[in-house]
DNA sequence: ATGAAAGCGCTAACAT
DNA sequence: ATGTTAGCGCTTTCAT
């Protein structure tokens, strides 16, 4: 690989020169320097080497998509359209900024916090973290970040938080169940916290609302298991039997659970109607197709590189950023109207 | 962040021992040294600058995995699980490994070859090239690249081939679809090299064994859209009436072109038989779930990983390597049994 | 408009 | 066992 000193050598001029023709500070040099130096540039096929720009330049052109898995076993969380369909965004507009994208998963956040400084990156997407380890990580890597789906206010200055109005969007898909005749309705999901949690209030609330029952017995906790299985799938095929429709966290749990409980006998929506969430490509195809919450996790993951962008290449105008996207409700075929009589 | 030349300067050595017991070269160093210095870079928090070991030691512990897509506009080939399962086990893999994971899409060849230079790769996963495709490449940028789903053969040192028998596979698929008595069988793929073309090959020979039609009329193209969609779908629609079964090349189109002939008012099997491939799990999810061929995509992810990994670091050791995964038939409930009389 | 030179943090050959 | 030193290829400040 030829490098911009080969290159000054072989035009006659410093690598100052060289250096600023490539990065097209024109201006700075004479149109017949400029043209003599494209041409050698193109003719060597000049590659620059991103190491050693990264280092004398301290920084890394590198958005890095991170991942928190919960369990060890939990590997492959792109199997979920939501990452998947978020991760295909995130790349595209990346590489069309100029950076390169690089993927991390991992449960360990001291480990995470040496990876991110090791590699000097510009800014990072974070999945599937709680705030606090947020901040935590923010302490010691102070750079932008894009956080997904952290419900909390983040006392950050250089973040930007993208989420949805999930509270609201749930209520409004418990209200549709509610309004179908259900009564026994429970709320699925993998744990507690941010939009997990945030839903699980706007289940509370149509519930409580409507008089009925949603405590935590309602509320079933989904083990997630190495690919495709739910490790609880027996237990969620029990508790199912004192309810008439599920509402699970996402699509991808809905099917999971839906394929379990037909698996061991059940009918859906004969027996048990289910919702999911999100609106992803496989509510379309699972039959009864799911009635479900959109939303467009591609979009999130472009308007997280777009804000990230901003603010690395904008440091002065870097401030808190919240940015709800919309949602609506699909109604498709898995809650079962119930007789009303 | 403190530096090898500071962590020297505390502990009182040069950076050459530090180096050295950052590397675990501890044979070189006094036992008593190694505590030393250990303490104070953990006192001191040492985050190694990668760019600058990459700079210096020339070389990056990046493995790209680099898909190539066909069409500007198809932009997300990680919604396909085939793709997402891959990408899920070279991360694994890479990770554990110590290697970092880089993601790039494109669909130009020159700007890939800057790319891959740029960031002085270690190895790469090639998924979605052609065999000339990867000459070329490898022609610029000659290291280690580990080949999914290129059936050619590879007259390369540095590179390892990973795919199936795909021909077979198919093969033995028809056969099962002719024995169910299907005798008007379209095979749908989106293109015609590599595993598309094998399978077609494997297709065509059990339709002509069978003394079946199986020309150009019987192969169907699918063209991908933004997404969800198949932009040819009504003509998929349209043809679908000259079949009784229609073979996919992947799960991921069976699964849309099944939902597309249903939207369109067919029923499936009763009207038309579909198959997939990959046994990927949207395959158990759809309903009727799909007949399809198993293959174990994770696993070709890690695999890739592991051979890299071998050629990177034992670079004496390089050669041709072509591995072969078996594959199996999974027999569901998309493919209807017609009456035989 | 152009060049000289320092230095980014690390590795590794060589010397002691 | 430990230290010296010369780069790796690039950016950038400061001269000219």
């Amino acid at each position: 690989m030829v490098t911009i000193k080969e290159i000054a050598g072989i035009v006659g001029v410093s690598t100052t020169t060289v250096s600023n023709v490539i990065h097209g500070k024109a201006k700075e040099v004479s149109p017949a320097t400029v043209e003599k130096i494209q041409k050698v540039l193109k003719e060597y096929n000049y590659t620059p080497n991103i190491s050693a720009r990264n280092l004398a330049s301290n920084r890394s052109r590198i958005i890095g998509v991170i991942m928190k898995s919960q369990y060890e076993y939990e590997n492959n969380r792109f199997v979920d359209p939501f990452v998947s369909e978020l991760l295909g965004g995130v790349l595209k507009r990346a590489n069309q900024n100029g950076y390169s994208v690089m993927v991390y998963n991992t449960c360990d956040i001291q480990e995470l916090k040496r990876y991110i400084m090791s590699w000097n990156m510009d800014g990072m997407v974070m999945v599937g973290f709680v705030a606090e380890e947020i901040y935590s990580i923010q302490a010691v890597c102070s750079r932008p970040m894009a956080i997904i789906d952290v419900c909390d206010y983040l006392d950050m200055e250089n973040c930007i938080s993208i989420g949805l109005e999930d509270r609201e969007a749930m209520y409004h898909m418990v209200r549709h169940v509610i309004s179908c005749g259900h009564k026994k309705i429970a709320f699925l999901a993998d744990n507690d916290v941010n939009v997990d949690h945030e839903r699980k209030i706007g289940f509370q609330r149509a519930m409580s609302e409507a008089g009925l029952e949603a405590g935590e017995r309602e509320f079933i906790k989904i083990i997630p298991g190495d690919y495709h299985l739910l490790v609880n799938m027996d237990e969620i095929y029990q508790r199912s039997f004192a309810y008439t429709a599920l509402v699970c966290v996402s699509d991808y749990y809905a099917v999971h659970v839906m394929n379990g409980l037909k698996d061991r006998g059940r009918k859906v929506p004969e027996d048990i109607s289910i919702a999911g969430f999100d609106d992803s490509y496989l509510s379309h195809f699972v039959r009864p197709a799911l009635t479900t919450v959109h939303q467009d996790a591609e979009q999130k993951g472009k308007t997280a590189v777009e804000q990230l962008c901003a603010m690395i290449e904008n440091p002065e105008a870097r401030c808190y950023q919240k940015i709800v996207f919309p949602t609506e409700l699909v109604i498709r075929d898995s809650i079962r109207k119930i007789d009303l009589l």
